[in-house]
DNA sequence: CTGAAAGCGCTAACAA
DNA sequence: TTGTTAGCGCTTTCAG
């Protein structure tokens, strides 16, 4: 392992004896270099095996090829369907755009590094808007999936979490329940807190009894809605009917019902929130509401990376529909 | 939102009437700096919200405080607890060692931008080596976890895979099992490979039949487990013991298994591997192979750090012993 | 179509 | 303790 030194875009200039400014155009690909050139200055490349320095590039360019991706370390956050597949679909973004992910788990208050990246994504839940405060002040493009945040200067996508809370809720009750429980997702995070809001709205307008002990707070986690579908259970009076802010609890809570000789739907109803696939996969396909997680995280850094480049101004906003899937979990409330 | 051009070192300077050596300086935290000129730096930092562009520093060093994390993108790998405890691992020890994690998720072929990383910790599973040979080609330094490459210049770290395979299967044999089946990890993988292997060379030991229809294989995700279980149920002679290469899956099997009306263990024996924190709140808590994915990773970026930062001579090289975790899963089989 | 030269913002000898 | 200066490797005017 010889360690000699990475050649640079000189020593491909002099062993293509040509400029450097002639290597540095056909790396970059532009077009007014003339054959011959270009093929020399290739095959100087491949004998060297010369790679740019990216840290130079950006330097130079005065712009950075890499977006952050933030995301809060909260626990459980990793094995929430959310936070996975707002990963893949930055990732895949990023391999498409030839894009460096940073990835960062924060716990919400340490300052971030925004240095070195051209954007920022804030994805999932955000409690404490410390960072992305200064973030904007630090002048770095922020996008923020799935929280409004209108009064900064940073642009959005997400669902409208509130009426997803509505749909859920509406189905249920169209059904006939008037028993309905929620097991809440993270309720110091937007998207969480707004679910159980269209939840209770959605209940007062159709004058079903909001009851306190069919509210009960998870935190994405399987683990937290085994516990809170147990709590339910267990009332004197239980629900025949549980929306869960997400699949993953969902499921959790359908597993609760089984293990307890409980049928879903016929003696409980059960929709989720998300449209995980897995779901799909269970012994009752799940009913839930649809966000496109992954296609937000993409379309997030599209259109961030449009920013970054000066090829849209922001803020650029865009709340999506969430769309009710109607599968297996749900049925009208048992007779008594 | 004046977007007035970020501060430089040299508007530091300027403002605060030293040079800009000094100000570099109070950066990195030199001591040879007055309390004086320091206050007076620090001040003007505050003022013009100065912060450092790394990009700059990382070129004049010569040096990336980056790391570059890079994950198989295979379906259901962001699933596992596996990929998760890694990723949460290196995206501690980056934030306690202030180093920027930056993550690629690959189809394990394209060409990986090495550049720009001190180094890059490749996780998980390598179908194809291609990319760490262009690594170790670029001079990048490379931690693998999970996987003995002994003929590259690269350092590793990770458990003994084939020893896990082996105690698993020992355990279940010395409770008495002669039926006893795997549901294998990704096999194109070192890791499933090897738990494979120990799994079959204790059967041989034992003189225990090794059935190839006892030998199904799953891919670490639950659907891949789901089928497995299934298939493995449905033949004429189902096994009394089930080994499956990770908790994930051992999990969706006891799920498959209890909702045939069997027992775990009582008619069926499961054991996993990883010891997912997630599997003692089941209904029966797992019994599994313990393997400290958090604290590996950790290491693996410390270790990494210290090879880019020249305090330490690669390859370093770390194989842990796998340790079996008694819980409930596990039985005598039934008598017949 | 090509090249010379001026930076990009910072670090690290070296001198003072 | 401080400042001068020469790069780090690349992009990008600007002339030719």
């Amino acid at each position: 392992m010889s360690k000699r030194r990475k050649a640079s875009i000189e020593d491909v200039a002099r062993r293509a004896k040509v400029s450097i400014t002639t290597v540095s155009r056909v790396i970059n690909r532009v077009p007014t270099v003339s054959r011959k050139n270009q093929v020399k200055v290739e095959e100087a490349i491949a004998a060297l095996k010369y790679t740019p320095d990216v840290n130079a590039q950006r330097l130079a360019r005065g712009l950075s090829n890499a977006v952050g991706l933030v995301m809060p370390g909260y626990p459980g956050i990793f094995h929430s369907f959310y936070a996975i597949e707002l990963i893949r679909g930055v990732g895949h973004a990023c391999e498409t755009l030839r894009l460096d992910m940073v990835f960062h788990i924060t716990n919400g208050y340490n300052p971030l590094s925004t240095a070195g990246v051209g954007g920022i994504i804030f994805a999932d839940i955000i409690e404490n808007r410390s960072q992305i405060e200064a973030a904007v002040e630090a002048g770095v493009s922020c996008m923020v999936i799935n929280n409004i945040v209108d009064d900064l200067d940073v642009s959005y996508i997400g669902v409208d979490n509130i009426a997803g809370g509505r749909v859920a809720t509406d189905y249920l009750v169209s059904l006939g329940h008037t028993k309905v429980a929620i097991i809440t997702g993270n309720i110091r995070a937007q998207a969480g807190a707004q679910r159980l809001e269209g939840f209770k709205q959605t209940l007062k307008e159709k004058e079903v009894a909001v009851r306190p002990e069919y509210i009960v707070e998870g935190d994405y986690s399987r683990r937290s809605a085994r516990l809170a579908a147990e709590q339910l259970l267990e009332l004197p009076e239980p629900p025949t009917a549980i929306f869960a802010a997400s699949d993953d609890m969902a499921l959790e809570a359908m597993t609760v019902i089984m293990e307890r000789g409980l049928r879903v739907p016929d003696d409980i109803s059960v929709v989720g929130f998300d449209d995980n696939p897995s779901s799909i996969y269970g012994p009752v396909a799940l009913t839930t509401i649809r966000q496109p997680l992954f296609q937000m995280a993409e379309s997030a850094v599209r259109n961030l990376n449009a920013i970054v480049l000066g090829k849209k101004k922001p803020p650029i906003r865009n709340i999506l529909s969430p769309q009710l899937v109607v599968r297996e979990s749900c049925a009208r409330p048992p007779i008594q």
